[in-house]
DNA sequence: TTTTGAGTTGTTCGA
DNA sequence: GTCGAACAACTCAAA
């Protein structure tokens, strides 16, 4: 007589190595992959347009590796109990097993869909296949939620990684009879206009592509990753935030990798720790995440719910489209709509531009971001927005504001981002390629760029919105 | 309980 | 051109 079968709900765990889940159900007998698309059920935050893009590719990704093993995915689109429930029932499943998440609307659904399998006789085991430390394990010794960075990672190292991922499979023992599954283009996450184009060009999608984009990047990038890490012109940076995101890696193997890569090389030390460490704020988001919920729409630090944001859409327009005469900030917000990326250093330019040069609310910018982005995380957006607007924890100091153009100059050193990203531009020559507004008629005519026709005029004067945001700083201090 | 040291990512000004 | 201080106190975390 065979095993009854044991139900995998695939979520942001799009892998076959390391994946607790299907580890541990492969272990009781045949494997039924699931993957339910129920995007209503994750709202107000349910995936945008970029990060459907990519889901779309990382599901055909995992259909593949599961059909080398002899195995398959069960797609279904449809309330999330319900479909798990009914399949279980139609494949008399003896268990549904799944990889946790931390955003407040899927732990309250998961919950509740946990009690109603286990009220309908099916046992059912959650795993933690996305984190290094589960926000509940890591806490201050008074037992609060870390809300400083260092000390936060300081416990983490001290309290040790678990540094052994679980292989993958060649082989998963499916049921007798598979249930039906909905084709994949069927689910509707693919662009109906194809601004999707670039996407193509910039992505591989996939456990396999990220995997080989993590070798890659320890050994050509790591050495001088703390320095290259902050260029915008070069990609100094891992790349690894989607595959990570969407568990096409995890964390634990980024953290085996690098430590192996790091073995007795000194001089990859420094490099190799400012990475993990990087790892440790996709951590930190998390766990800050898990512990204050309300943060993904309300700024942390109460007193901000007074700060006198703008309300122009306009500008928020202007923002969103590359169109505000701030080179830098143009080129990377292009480079974000056509690619569905931006550099790290670019997010904070354009972040802190939004929050303190437009005086905008810092939420438009976390929503847009969340639509455009291919590596959209909820609480790694949560966090990097309320950091820069200087309203979450451990926020930068609110007198903290990034200069366009000083940014510009040190990492856009010759100005080639700005240059493939506005080409409009192209013939400018730093400085005025960053501030073209300081150049002289005659270069502006040379090349070919007219101030308020090829290219807009500046929005704001930058030394004046410092001065007006400080200012509005100062009302809700105190 | 009180004290102490420390805190991702910047800019500007004046010596 | 370079360097240190000021920005503005505040809050966190641990001893």
């Amino acid at each position: 007589m065979p095993t009854r079968p044991t139900i995998v709900w695939f979520r942001h765990d799009l892998r076959i190595a390391d994946q607790p889940a299907l580890i541990a159900a492969a272990a009781r007998g045949p494997v039924v992959p699931v993957f339910v698309w129920a995007p209503e059920e994750e709202q107000p935050w349910a995936p945008g347009a970029a990060s459907r893009w990519w889901l779309h590719h990382s599901l055909a990704s995992l259909q593949r590796q599961l059909a080398e093993c002899g195995s398959q995915l069960v797609i279904r689109a449809g309330e999330s109990l319900a479909t798990l429930l009914q399949l279980a029932e139609q494949l008399d499943a003896e268990a549904v097993m799944w990889c946790r998440r931390y955003e407040p609307a899927v732990i309250r659904r998961d919950k509740q869909i946990k009690s109603e399998l286990a009220a309908a006789g099916v046992h059912v085991e959650s795993f933690n296949g996305s984190l290094l430390h589960e926000p509940w394990t890591i806490s201050t010794q008074k037992e609060d939620p870390y809300t400083v960075f260092t000390p936060f990672w300081k416990r983490c190292l001290a309290s040790g990684v678990d540094h052994t991922p679980g292989k993958g499979f060649r082989k998963l023992a499916g049921p007798e009879t598979w249930p039906a599954s909905t084709p994949l283009e069927e689910l509707g996450l693919l662009p109906t206009i194809p601004w999707d184009r670039q996407f193509y060009e910039t992505w591989d999608v996939g456990a396999p592509a990220a995997e080989q984009r993590l070798r890659t990047f320890l050994k050509d990038r790591l050495q001088d990753y703390k320095e290259q890490r902050n260029r915008i012109d070069v990609e100094g940076y891992s790349k690894l935030s989607p595959h990570l995101h969407f568990g096409e890696i995890s964390p634990r193997q980024v953290w085996q990798a690098t430590r192996a890569a790091m073995d007795g090389k000194k001089h990859l030390q420094r490099d190799g720790e400012h990475f993990l460490s990087e790892v440790g704020w996709r951590e930190f988001a998390h766990h800050l995440l898990y512990h204050f919920p309300h943060t993904t729409d309300k700024p942390l630090r109460e007193r901000f719910e007074e700060f006198p944001w703008s309300s122009s859409q306009t500008l928020l327009r202007a923002w969103q489209r590359g169109q505000t005469g701030y080179p830098i900030v143009d080129a990377a917000m292009r480079d974000l709509w056509a690619t569905g990326f931006m550099p790290n250093r670019a997010r904070m330019v354009v972040a802190s531009f939004l929050a303190k040069d437009l005086l905008l609310p810092w939420q438009a910018g976390a929503k847009w971001f969340w639509d455009t982005l291919v590596d959209a995380d909820l609480a790694s957006n949560t966090l990097g927005w309320q950091w820069t607007a200087g309203c979450g924890a451990d926020a930068a100091p609110y007198f903290r504001i990034f200069n366009p153009t000083s940014q510009a100059s040190k990492f856009d050193p010759h100005g080639d981002y700005i240059r493939r990203w506005a080409p409009e531009l192209a013939e400018l020559e730093p400085p005025d390629l960053y501030e073209p507004w300081n150049a002289d008629e005659q270069t502006l005519a040379a090349a070919g760029v007219a101030l308020g026709e090829t290219y807009p005029r500046r929005l704001v004067d930058h030394g004046e919105a410092r001065d007006a945001a400080l200012a509005a700083y100062a009302e809700i201090k105190g």
